[in-house]
DNA sequence: GTGGTCTAGACCACC
DNA sequence: GTGGTCTAGACCACT
């Protein structure tokens, strides 16, 4: 999996960096169970910081994303992913709300909105092959 | 108009004081032409520093979302709402493909997406009744 | 002579307004011992504040542009605008030398903006009628 | 590069010290890339507050001049200077015409206007060396 | 150590 | 009374 970072952008890095393991495991370009570099070998492959990097792994723990064993590294949860509670939804509304809001305000109308989003959704979403689930 | 703070939240003050302007406006509740409060009056209202009110507004007139008078004040602009041009549509993409990608991994389909946005949408849109658009 | 103002410009109301002047005389909408509005009667037609006229009036006086009378009322220099001393070519490069700067660093060449104050300049220059000195 | 600053004079501090990186740049002393100085170190340098450095920082980030990383500081833009677009020259043209005008009042001649303007391009421009295209 | 954010308080230009 | 500018000083996020 490729990871790319905008050094320029002012979106910290890790949350760049969380924000593209999420997407790769959404993907299914990181399955359950599958390990990720650990965390000296991807600070020094994509050239940033150990603290960075290890921030956005705590964050992925954090939400169970991913397990930290100390000796076997880290890996995808292999139990799955944490199923959308209220939280999670609460969380999710209160980030998009605004963006809908300036959309309204600019005249974008729902329709387009949810083909925006279908577009977003399609492009990330894996194909669903029907007997995918086998472990690699 | 109402504005709603929550000083503890790791969202800025100015953020969330733009967001709630954007709404404000986006909701037919703040109308083209219509006057804001002064920057002095409103960061005393909601208790907070003009300089803080200050940021929102100059964010909001580099959107081309306010104007900002040396001596009249603020004012909604009375021209209207800028449409969504390629670097608005840009920008929204960016911010919401995160959050797409995070659904998707918590097993949130397309079909939930699509009547979360709605629901949000059809919250914050102004009512169209047939008769609203004479001047008050 | 038709005054334009730019309500929403950030530029104060009573510098456009001494602009604007500036430029009438310069093209020779406005000669040498010509009338100008009353400061009464200018603010109340333009809609603005009689201290704004009476400012940009000033300003005008002070560069001995203009005359004020108390009787009279306001008109152009009779005898003619002062030529151009050190001061002021000190305060034009003061002025110009940022916009320079910034032109050069965009890649605007020399030709350029050459070009553009060549066009600018006979855009306001006066038709120069060989005869054209008499007084009206 | 040395910095002056003029406390008395009715512009800004922070766009006294925007022209001045600007002219830095355009004068070949400021490089693409380069590091300037951190907002608080220019601030004590400079004998000012961080705020007004900040300021002008942010209005130079604003014209893609430079680029502000959160941590690693302030760079000029790496990429180089981006070129006079419409907007750009309708700004130069609107701040520049009212100079014209004045210096037409005063009687002086284009050709003197362009031998100014030539003046100061060319005491700005940085000397083009032919081997001057050495990285550092 | 860097920029980002926020506060408190001051003076000025404009109208 | 309005926004514009500047100062002084503080805490936080990021790397």
């Amino acid at each position: 999996m490729i990871i790319e970072l905008d050094m320029q952008s002012d979106i910290p890095i890790y949350t760049q960096l969380t924000n593209q393991i999420i997407e790769g495991i959404a993907s299914g370009s990181l399955k359950p169970g599958e390990a990720l570099p650990s965390v000296r070998s991807l600070a020094s492959d994509i050239g940033i910081n150990l603290h960075t990097v290890n921030k956005a792994y705590q964050l992925l723990k954090q939400e169970d994303y991913i397990h930290i064993h100390r000796q076997k590294g880290v890996v995808v949860n292999p139990n799955g992913m944490p199923e959308a509670n209220k939280e999670f939804s609460d969380k999710q509304n209160a980030q998009i709300r605004p963006l809908i809001a300036e959309a309204i305000l600019r005249g974008v109308t729902l329709e387009e909105m949810k083909e925006m989003m279908e577009r977003i959704y399609q492009e990330i979403e894996p194909p669903v092959n029907k007997a995918d689930n086998k472990k690699e």
